[in-house]
DNA sequence: TAGTCTATTGCAAGTATTTTCAATAAGGAT
DNA sequence: ATCCTTATTGAAAATACTTGCAATAGACTA
């Protein structure tokens, strides 16, 4: 089963529905190396799907981001983009050079779980951004 | 000293300015029993300095975040907003009724380190936010 | 396969945020 | 106290994002 379907028969099961609008933003994001920003993501569909409206950009986006299907994250300067969910990581960005860094789940469950265990509350945060500097900028500051 | 001739000092000496629009900014955040977003920084600014621009709130808030002398942080719904930058802490808010709970940096601390040493990045993240469900919305599931 | 329900879309209008640039004013130097 | 440099502001325009609502189209049912 393609991640395609899978992300179909999770939504259906939910009671919501695949459109090609929400397929097309999937595949975009499938084929991207990188985050892309709301408006990328439009350019990129609009090539696609003429008619296609950015309303529908910014809804699909967020609605996937709701089922996990993609996370949010936030770039360098501080702005909201989205990438393909596949394995649980986070980010770490440099601030001076905006270079990004994956940091694996398991580092941070330890941290879900103390968190869990001292607030009562159920953790789902599926994407965090730390900032910094990298090795390369520390040394230059 | 006060906390904002404390603010003064600081942006002196990196060669910035303090003006009174960021100090208006500085006093509201520090009346705030609660995050604000820009547009709330705005409405209480007007009150007392009419002329003020919703533009110089943007950057105000902007400017002081970069300087760590307010943090950002965001909403249950997702939407960025400011608080004066008090002891290092994070944020855990239920995505169901809106409660946040603070959770003090020291908790995260350890994690910092961790990811530091396997990076070897210098992070700065001043503040992160965690979403989930509170115990009270947990059960009502 | 056709019918039904309602989630989803597109459009238009509204609100929020950023950018550009000339005018202003903070604060160090004289 | 006055001058100078340039960081900062305000105004307007551009861009980004959200909301309301009628029309459309997934996907379940028979």
């Amino acid at each position: 089963m393609t991640c395609t379907e899978t992300a179909l028969q999770t939504l259906r099961a939910r009671g919501f529905r695949m459109t090609p609008q929400r397929l097309c933003v999937l595949e975009i994001l499938h084929n991207a190396p990188e985050h892309l920003t709301p408006q990328q993501v439009y350019e990129r569909a609009a090539l696609d799907m003429p008619g296609l409206t950015e309303t529908t950009i910014y809804r699909a986006l967020e609605f996937l981001a709701e089922h996990n299907l993609v996370n949010a994250a936030l770039t360098a300067s501080g702005k909201l983009s989205y990438e393909l969910a596949r394995h649980a990581h986070h980010h770490l960005v440099c601030r001076a050079c905006g270079q990004q860094v994956e940091v694996d789940h398991a580092i941070l469950a330890p941290i879900y779980s103390t968190l869990e265990a001292s607030s009562g509350f159920h953790i789902n945060t599926s994407h965090l951004t730390f900032f910094g500097l990298c090795p390369h900028c520390k040394d230059k500051e």
